[in-house]
RNA sequence: GUGGGUGUAGCUCAGCUGGUUAGAGCGCCGGAUUGUGGAUCCGGAGGUCGCGGGUUCGAAACCCGUCACUCACCCCA
């Protein structure tokens, strides 16, 4: 048996309800913040994520899907959606049109880790990016829309959490600092932050091992390194938020994974996701574009996790199951199974949602094959019918019965489903 | 990449210290009702016991290996 690939799940009918629901709301609220969708290909150059997400990344690093073109070429299924909305940004010159520029997405991003809950190699994300704006109030518009869509869908122990990065200068005279302090802490430290304080000492702060924890508590704080400029902004940005009440925790701690984030960072978790607790994350990247040969340009955006919310979604916030198929058409016996046929094709022609089990060959299979779909109308056509011109129409909770002419079909089944 | 747990019917799972034809519930198909669903009763189909090797008179069970799934570390959505 060939079976699909380790980390990569198929969604099935029964899932998809709670799927579109959750899509349909993150579209509205999308939409009503002034965002489009955009949709851009699953795989791009290598070299795009390498540049933007940063070399040194565990993304970059080791989680990469990347392969060959046919000419050498070395290609990449995106692990994440900014880049490619980025390229798509610069390519397509939109820089240069007049208003603010805010667009969405949703799709698979590919990511080589070992699966665990809420965690895949294809998982979904929907994300938002707003470029053009170096004013704390895109941010606050960006979170609060992170924050009303998870609200919305009555996702259970949220909490916004908040940092400021600061500027690339700023961290520049950060660094140095934190590298001396975790240098004397280095027997302190595990393995994997003894490692970092070299590639990425920041993360040595966000590590969750407890004796990390511990031995960073006193370190230099980077808000204490922070210019002028930047805590203003992030002033600014929680003033707003405050205005417009959207709950949040600073957390002086929390350091995305991702290279290019500045100023603004922010995550929201769950208390019910096992280990596995972002539901969703962003930040500012006011460079990125710049890096990736566009003009310079601030933008601030957010990605959430599909499968994480789909997993937290409450069973209650699920509007009722999409009608089932309201006419089952039994047409059994040699004319009747031609006659049903016929009428079925008839009433789907006219809009009707109509179904029929091919296999059954009795009346009495096709009446459990109808109860079992809830249908409520079942079309009776057996050879009887059709000598006599008239099939029978069953309402299936009345049991009450009528006859339909099987010439223009249609027209008399039509009054009877909309008056019922 | 590193650990732990679990693999028996479509699904959820029993199966004792190894013992002969491997079970249940649900689901599926059919019958009771030769053209009228849901309930009930009766019957039926469906299994390389994850795979390979070993121990044994005998293995679903014990041993070794392997694969898959899963949870966790790491990291992240």
């Amino acid at each position: 048996m060939i079976k699909g690939i380790k980390g990569v799940k198929d969604l099935l009918p029964e899932e998809m309800p709670r799927w579109r629901f959750i899509e349909e709301t993150a579209r509205r609220w999308a939409t009503g913040y002034g965002f489009q969708e955009i949709r851009i290909p699953i795989f791009e150059i290598t070299t795009l994520f390498a540049r933007s997400i940063g070399a040194s990344t565990d993304i970059v690093e080791k989680e990469m899907y990347t392969f060959q073109d046919r000419d050498g070429t070395s290609l990449t299924l995106r692990p994440e959606g900014t880049a490619g909305t980025v390229r798509a940004y610069i390519e397509h010159n939109r820089s240069s049109d007049p208003v603010p520029q805010k667009y969405f997405y949703f799709g698979p991003m590919f990511r080589h880790e070992r699966p665990q809950a809420g965690r895949l190699r294809q998982f979904h994300q929907f994300g938002v990016e707003s470029f053009g704006m170096a004013d704390p109030r895109a941010d606050v518009e960006v979170i609060a829309l992170l924050w009303r869509i998870l609200s919305d869908l009555a996702l259970p122990g949220l909490t916004l959490e908040i940092n400021n990065l600061g500027y690339t200068s700023d961290r520049d005279a950060y660094r140095p600092q934190l590298i001396a302090y975790l240098r004397q802490q280095d027997v302190a430290l595990c393995g994997n932050c003894r490692r970092r304080i070299e590639t990425n000492p920041l993360r040595v702060l966000d590590c969750k091992v407890p004796e990390c924890r511990a031995a960073t508590e006193p370190a230099p704080r980077l808000a204490d390194s922070l210019s002028e400029k930047a805590r203003a902004y992030f002033t600014g940005v929680l003033a707003g938020l405050d205005a417009i009440g959207i709950p949040y925790h600073l957390n002086h701690r929390l350091v995305r994974g991702l290279d290019y984030y500045c100023l603004t960072t922010f995550e929201v978790t769950t208390t019910n996701l096992g280990a596995q607790n972002a539901v969703g994350a962003g930040g500012r990247y006011d460079g990125l574009v710049e890096t990736l040969g566009g003009p310079p340009t601030p933008a601030v955006g957010f990605a959430v996790g599909l499968e994480r919310m789909a997993m937290m979604l409450p069973e209650t916030a699920l509007a009722s199951a999409p009608g089932a198929a309201t006419v089952y058409v039994a047409g059994f016996g040699d004319r009747g199974s031609a006659a049903g046929l016929s009428a079925l094709e008839e009433l789907r022609l006219v809009g009707i949602r109509a179904v029929s089990d091919f296999r059954s060959m009795t009346l009495k299979a096709h009446l459990r094959q109808a109860d079992r779909l809830g249908c409520r109308f079942t079309l009776i056509v057996g050879d009887d019918e059709v000598t006599k011109g008239f099939g029978v129409l069953r309402n299936m909770e009345t049991k009450v019965q009528c006859d339909v002419a099987l010439p223009s079909l249609s027209l008399h089944v039509l009054p009877i489903l909309r008056g019922s």
